[in-house]
DNA sequence: CCATGACCCTGTAAGC
DNA sequence: TGCTTACAGGGTCATG
């Protein structure tokens, strides 16, 4: 489920009890995840402090003393959810969640913040396609993860030109070609659907046919990148004002209500003003895609 | 290089 | 109320 702007608020709601925490103590209650954890994993974090919390892409990086990292990825289902006393006796309003939940808490942090009393972060994740890794900060570029990630998309690196010389003698659709990772990474399928369609581009159209003018005069390649990076923008937002302060009563972060224009709303009506079209589902690459077939051409 | 499908794993919703 | 099937927002790998 997470896509960057999930993980960019996951990020916003878990900066505050990460950031010069000391690690006082990690648990973990299985071997593996996607991938098995990193020998003496739970050791060689107990003990040490967080610098800051940052993001790539989809990739949530806790930079810790002494050149390390803590690689983290929440897969399709992975979330966080913050414990403190409080939170531990609230009262039964999520508790049969909770308990339905709790065999997949795969790993808890306690955390000892500067300012503030301690905290257990657990990290839930059912399907376990998520994972967590320790990498050395400094080389973290040449990480076989990192190495071929293409650029940020809320970055100055995504624009028309960026988009143009990428798209050049891609035959792929255009819907493959934003979800390859590669290129801009970050995007998933939800966004790259509701970036098309803001865009009025058919996600079955050839990469390398977006370079002449769009609708309204200006470069496709242009008008698309601006919508990529909008369409991340308005979900970041919506993310942050749906958490109230990025963390649920429950103390749980992840997920977040928000209303699509394009996925998921097979058979609806367009949104767009003046389009009489139906959304569409049809599957590229194993995967759904959906779009008006009416005004995304 | 590209496209396709299988796979990793569990939960949920829909259909019978 | 089962039971079965399809599908889900992540990515990787093998194959044609």
């Amino acid at each position: 489920m997470p896509e960057l702007p999930e993980v960019e608020t996951v990020r916003r709601g878990l900066m505050a009890v990460f950031e010069g925490a000391t690690l006082i103590k990690a648990e973990q209650n299985r071997a593996d995840l996607r991938f098995p954890f990193p020998k003496d994993f739970v050791a060689r974090l107990e003990g040490h402090k967080v610098h800051s919390l940052g993001r790539r892409s989809k990739y949530l990086l806790a930079d810790i003393e002494a050149d390390k990292v803590l690689i983290m990825h929440l897969g399709m289902s992975g979330s966080f959810r913050i414990e403190t006393e409080q939170t531990k006796k609230m009262p039964g309003l999520f508790a049969h969640t909770r308990s339905k939940n709790e065999k997949h808490d795969h790993v808890a942090f306690h955390l000892a913040p500067p300012n503030a009393p301690n905290v257990k972060v657990i990290y839930n994740d059912p399907r376990r396609f998520g994972f967590m890794t320790l990498a050395k900060r400094s080389t973290l570029e040449t990480h076989p993860l990192f190495e071929k990630l293409g650029i940020e998309p809320l970055g100055n690196a995504l624009n028309g030109a960026f988009l143009s010389k990428r798209f050049a003698n891609k035959k792929t659709p255009l819907k493959a070609a934003l979800l390859d990772q590669r290129i801009v990474a970050g995007l998933g399928n939800i966004y790259v659907c509701e970036a098309l369609w803001r865009s009025g581009l058919d996600p079955r159209r050839s990469a390398n046919t977006i370079s002449g003018r769009s609708g309204n005069g200006t470069k496709a390649t242009e008008r698309l990148a601006h919508d990529i990076r909008a369409t991340l923008h308005d979900a970041i937002e919506a993310g942050g004002s749906s958490l109230r302060d990025h963390v649920r009563a429950d103390g749980s972060l992840g997920y977040f209500q928000h209303t699509f224009a394009a996925y998921d709303r097979e058979g609806e009506p367009c949104k767009r003003l003046g389009c009489d079209g139906t959304i569409q589902r049809i599957v590229q690459s194993n995967r759904s895609t959906f779009y008006c077939p009416s005004c995304q051409r």
